[in-house]
DNA sequence: CATATCTTTTGATATTGGTCAAAAAAACGG
DNA sequence: CCGTTTTTTTGACCAATATCAAAAGATATG
């Protein structure tokens, strides 16, 4: 619990009150390689901080699998939409690596929030970073070639290749798994 | 005032007090048609709701434009990423139209968000607002075709193409001007 | 209202990346 | 280890979209 502590520290300071009714309201989850966190369909109640290990999101559209998201250990973890407006998910989550996480629910995390004005502005000042990462992505992916988008991830985050199968990775890059071996190979020549 | 009272209200009911301090915090601003509310390289100082108007953030790269999102009465507008982190912002922000809005600065909001509980609660609902948004906005944009993405804007959010240049809506759904309007023409015939 | 400017469409061609199929390489289980 | 399964690479071909150029249409301005 140490590692979530330090994450939410990082965001903004704990005040000892918050840090008591955070360690009471965060359980520990452990699960193996291939296990599923979230399934489409399900509503999602409860929120994940993953202390180790990396999982990914991904659509079941028609007969194949998107990839579309990763999660490296201090992320926090959840089918954002389902866990936001308590509709059923439409993606899954599924373990790329046994996995540690904290989990917390949402009936717990609005309590949280309604005593604790703390709470609340780590919680804003989360997503904002959330939404900045993910405006960036975006922008990205929608703006830049195969090769460009290989080499950034090279760049930016060289963990996801050392961690995740590359026809994940290549979901993700929003291109075929095809593409991305070639990319990688006039890459290395 | 009363149309950011009541956007705000539908995000989250005000309490009495809070509803006078945003009445004194927040001061109108009217720009015309061309004109920047934020440009590339500046910090941006305020957040702003738009009342009345459009107005679009694009992205110079190299020698062109890449227009990325539009503003339309309601949303609050800013370039997030300079706003939140303070930095220069990369993005620059034009009216499309006249357009009536109301500012506020980082200041004056970190001066609310401190005194009001509530007024966290509803910063946070909004980013969450508009992180569920910004998501699905990214796994279509990703993981469709050019007609497929003109399609879903149609149906979704046809006030864009009723009020802004093509030139800028191909830009923002990722393709040329000319393949939208070849898509254009073909579902037209 | 005529000219200039800006926006949208159309045509020809080039490029990127996708798909299908199979081979090669790597990882896994007994 | 060895065979089996999974992952990655390679090749041939195809489809979607980009680019460049020019025409047509719309809008704005003196």
């Amino acid at each position: 619990m140490e590692r979530l502590l330090q994450h939410l520290k990082n965001i903004y300071d704990l005040n000892p009150e918050l840090q008591v009714a955070l360690q009471e309201s965060f359980q520990q989850v452990s699960l193996s390689k291939g296990d599923y966190l979230i399934r489409e369909g399900k509503t999602c109640r409860h929120l994940y901080f993953l202390e180790q290990g990396c999982l990914r999101g991904f659509y079941q559209v028609e007969d194949r699998e998107v990839t579309h998201w990763f999660g490296f250990e201090n992320d926090f973890v959840t089918s954002f939409h389902s866990f936001i407006t308590q509709q059923p998910a439409i993606e899954n989550i599924q373990l790329i690596e046994d996995c540690r996480l904290w989990s917390i629910s949402k009936d717990r995390l609005n309590g949280l929030l309604a005593s604790h004005h703390k709470a609340e502005r780590l919680l804003r000042m989360a997503y904002e970073q959330y939404y900045i990462r993910l405006e960036e992505r975006y922008v990205n992916a929608q703006f830049k070639s195969a090769s460009e988008l290989y080499e950034d991830l090279l760049d930016r985050t060289p963990h996801i290749i050392e961690r995740v199968p590359l026809g994940y990775v290549a979901a993700y890059l929003g291109m075929s798994q095809e593409t991305l071996s070639r990319v990688r190979s006039r890459l290395a020549h």
